[in-house]
DNA sequence: CTGTTAGCGCGTTCAG
DNA sequence: CTGAACGCGCTAACAG
């Protein structure tokens, strides 16, 4: 591997006159810089990443932790983060899993955006009373070195909940998976506090717990004490499409005899026929603010922590109540 | 940030005691060694990934480049990586971008699994040639540094088109995507081949052009040219989505009147109506495969180039041909 | 056998 | 433009 050394030795200058003239400083003469630089083109430089890390003491890495790759809602979040990253010279690094929760306090990264329920918030507070710079997606965490930016869930699921009602919907399920996110937990609490605060609406129903590849137990049980029309709010998109599969064999019709809304449309979401309604909210800009606060944390900026807003999308799974 | 230096004072021996007590040597006794070891978790030490990669020469992290973060097959591509890298105790990040090749030549990686048809071979051969370490899954790339782990497009575009004749279908469309990526061309070379070499077939029309989100040409001219029941093999899953949506309008029926076979078999595949046959093939098997020989490479096992298998997975979409 | 000293790896940076 | 120190952890060689 070449170094700046074997630059060095090449040009008959000294290591710090090659290490300035690589770094463009104008400690070195034009023609003595231009010289340094062919040589090292000539010899295919790379500078090695560990030694400049090790002096400067950043990376200009970001890592973004996931609970694992798959998932819709993570293409256009990341997209949204490189894009604000890479403008500011930065680079970004996607990880999951427990094993890479290392490259924080190792100093791999200079900071990280999480959305990832399986690293505990206690970790993170380790992290972040080191001195590490953090971005939460999935929590609130109060710590200087910490920023959130949320979904705005609770707008979300009232402005779901109230597009029901107009409807004329008096009868409500909620429908959250078995994981119990953060995000579905707000949702959750906002759905309760409107369809409650309404009065009018009969009654709501909580459901616990719920896998899409397992047998739709929440459309079990929604089926089976059907009576009238009834209202169901997937709190996640993917719930939705699991509700979907287990009414395609009945004679229930979703938009019909059982209205039903999502949130987080998902790409998946189109494709659903009646095409389904849900709460929509930009990935992108939800990455792209995150990425922006850190960024302003790392540059010890203050920050306040951030809220992206959300949108219902009618589709044709919810509709109007017929008496 | 407390180094070996913070603790060798605190504990009153000499830093290289540290590190070997550490490191887990039997050269320091093991009083010392629990003593240091204790220090050194009360003031909660970190090693500094920066230094240990300096020295070493390597970081246990196995960079993984892809086009984008979206996409239904990464998902079980990264989970089938990542758990051979963690069982051998390498990590696995994933990046996107030219900016990110950088990791490789500056070593903050110690080898490369590329999907992305948007890194160059000039490039991939220019790191090999220099000793990195490489497994691509998108082409073909003859370097003793590079390895290749490649879906047998062609058994795969083979095994669909003799579905389709053993269907009896005649008249075949073959679709592919504007990017023109390697496995689109292997499928279609395959298919064309086997259309010819069957003789029977009354024609194949190759499509040019075509994007998912635009109006679905492709589907378009199929249909300004329907006479009879034809049938359309979608060179990837995508398609075969805008393929249905374009369909989704008209009076032509899909499984009756024009017959469609993708390749993939993404998630959304089986939430198509009528359900879609297509190619399947592990996607965590890949990884995993790839993952396997990258490993082998850097520990300088000799390795052959290899191939995942595919299956054919018989949906509604293409049906018999009725006279 | 235990523990220490000394120097390496590579780029950055300050005093000269 | 240069010499030398520095960052931090690893390890060979050496002294106790």
């Amino acid at each position: 591997m070449v170094s700046i050394k074997d630059i060095a030795r090449e040009a008959g200058v000294s290591i710090s006159t090659v290490s300035y003239a690589l770094n463009g400083s104008t400690k070195v003469t034009p023609e003595t810089c231009a010289r340094i630089l062919a040589i090292a083109k000539e010899m295919n430089y790379v500078p090695n990443a560990a030694a400049r890390n090790l002096k400067k003491r950043e990376t200009r890495i970001i890592g973004v932790f996931l609970t694992d790759f798959s998932g819709d809602v993570y293409g256009d979040l990341l997209y949204g983060i490189k894009e604000i990253l890479n403008r500011k010279g930065y680079d970004l690094i996607v990880c999951s899993g427990k094993q890479a929760h290392r490259m924080l306090p190792e100093r791999m990264i200079d900071g990280a955006i999480v959305l990832d329920q399986t690293f505990s918030s206690e970790e993170l507070l380790q992290y972040a009373e080191r001195g590490h710079k953090i971005v939460v997606l999935d929590r609130e965490l109060n710590h200087p070195n910490v920023n959130q930016v949320l979904l705005d869930n609770k707008a979300g699921a009232t402005l779901a909940v109230e597009y029901l009602l107009e409807l004329g919907h008096r009868r409500f399920y909620a429908v959250t998976g078995p994981e119990g996110s953060y995000d579905s937990w707000q949702r959750m609490q906002a759905v309760r506090q409107t369809v409650e605060r309404s009065g009018t609406a009969e009654f709501i129903e909580i459901q616990g717990n719920f896998e899409k590849s397992g047998g739709e137990q929440a459309a079990e049980r929604v089926l089976s004490e059907f009576k009238a029309t009834a209202a169901v709010f997937c709190l996640n998109d993917e719930m939705a499409v699991g509700f979907y599969n287990r009414m395609a064999g009945t004679e229930l019709e979703i938009g019909r005899d059982i209205h039903v809304i999502g949130f987080d449309n998902i790409e998946l979401a189109h494709y659903l026929q009646p095409r389904l309604s849900t709460i929509d909210y930009s990935k992108r800009k939800w990455g792209a603010v995150a990425a922006g606060q850190l960024l302003d944390i790392l540059a010890g900026q203050p920050v306040e922590h951030e809220r992206i807003y959300v949108t219902l999308v009618k589709g044709d799974s919810a509709r109007k109540v017929q008496p």
